[in-house]
DNA sequence: TCTCTTTTTATTGTATACAAACGTGAATCC
DNA sequence: GGATTCACGTTTGTATACAATAAAAAGAGA
């Protein structure tokens, strides 16, 4: 009865976290923290056999994941057909107008329909929306600014807009939109920073809206937010320059 | 520009253009269609190596393929993690109304965008929807309605909308969203063509923004038409009772 | 007969092997 | 010397084999 005590799970490398099940999911965010923190930088030619190496995975764990990653926008398919070449999904200036133009829109839905919740649920709401923009507020007047620190909290208070009211559909597509934003933010933060101020206003004008239960308001606050987001996004790579867009 | 849409391929054959390349493309589209049209009924069980079989390809394609219909929504990873296993998603009245909205919003953009066109460009596609449109009208009279060529023509109506002005990015969640509306529809075509007509009216109020350049009108025109459409299908819906939502 | 344990089975996740396709470079022929 | 062809290497697409696990079934003990 040799009751192997221990599964001794050779190699692999990850023995912790939980390399049973399924690896896809952790390939999957492997690489995309390093095409969202840069690591892989826009442009770059992917080859499935050198990343799996790399994370000590086989091709057919990153391969689902590139697949995933691909329908999410962080790869392209470059070659069609017969010889499809993934490339990590350059940043462009018009990519960043139009991304942040389809956030404003699926954020403002969710928006629109937390405006509409009932009173108790959205007074919860307030609350905790109007102490994320106040941490924001600090921090933008605060001198040394943690922007790890900022993007969280950013991020959290539209997430939280959204997980107030969105339904299933709507939040998956919000879950896989929004990170994509991450990349700008990350590769720019340094000079967003600067207009955090303006950013803490227009939260507090949809924390209005929503408080009021104005559903247009609303709306309209979010798509402002991430519109004046892509205007200030558009001046800094204009100064600064595309980065890695060749 | 034609829309391909079907290309009722039942056979996997040998003969077919294109089997080399990639073949979990055409496995996509198999079990897509599979699904739209009801073949593969909601809540089913799905076992990769029936699927694999039943198809004539191995379980690498199918797979992929699957993973790639969980994302766009067509399917179900129920058991979490481990032992994840996939269905069929179903079709029930709050996912229509969800699905509809969304769509509603980003044709919306789309529809936006559309408006503030150039007027040659708008122009040219003013002329090719009114005679979408007029061809919906004439079916809308006639006595032997195509469910088919009706939702060919619906389709492409909105489709021309989005193609006239939006990005890749917008494109491709547009061209991704769509088709899951496919599947409401086949359910219920029947019950929801006597209702053609007032579709036809909210098209031409689409129509008459776009011509006169206004972004807001379109916008909240073609929000209209998908939120009555889900109006009239939850309708359907009430009297007929969900399909396959067990 | 009921319950607890053990074995079997069904199905997915992962690794690997193989084949096709495209690009590249060298060698040969004119 | 230039062009054409052929062979090879790199990389992806596909098939298959293997491992792991959860569910089900069978069996044993009370």
């Amino acid at each position: 009865m040799a009751t192997p005590l221990v599964t001794t799970r050779t190699s692999k490398g990850k023995q912790d976290p939980a390399p049973r099940g399924n690896s896809m999911n952790l390939v999957f965010h492997e690489i995309r923290e390093m095409i969202v923190r840069g690591k892989l930088s826009p442009g770059t030619w992917i080859i499935e056999a050198d990343l799996a190496d790399r994370l000590g995975y086989s091709r057919t764990p990153v391969r689902g994941a590139l697949h995933w990653l691909q329908r999410e926008g962080y790869v392209m398919a470059s070659g069609n057909g017969t010889k499809s070449r993934m490339t990590v999904a350059p940043l462009t200036k018009e990519d960043a107008q139009e991304l942040y133009s389809i956030i404003g829109h699926i954020e403002g839905l969710g928006a629109r329909l937390t405006a509409q919740l009932a009173p108790a649920k959205r007074n919860k709401l307030i609350r905790r929306l109007t102490e994320l923009n106040e941490g924001l507020f600090d921090l933008a007047k605060a001198r040394r600014r943690d922007p790890n620190r900022i993007f969280d909290l950013d991020m959290s208070f539209h997430s939280e807009i959204m997980e107030a009211s969105a339904g299933p559909r709507l939040l998956e597509l919000h879950k896989s939109t929004q990170p994509q934003a991450e990349r700008y933010w990350r590769l720019y933060a340094s000079a967003i920073l600067d207009e955090l101020g303006t950013s803490v206003e227009e939260h507090n004008e949809i924390i209005r809206a929503i408080s009021n239960g104005e559903p247009d308001a609303a709306e309209k606050g979010i798509q402002l937010n991430w519109e004046n987001g892509a205007e200030r996004l558009s001046r800094v790579i204009d100064t600064i320059g595309e980065r890695g867009s060749w």
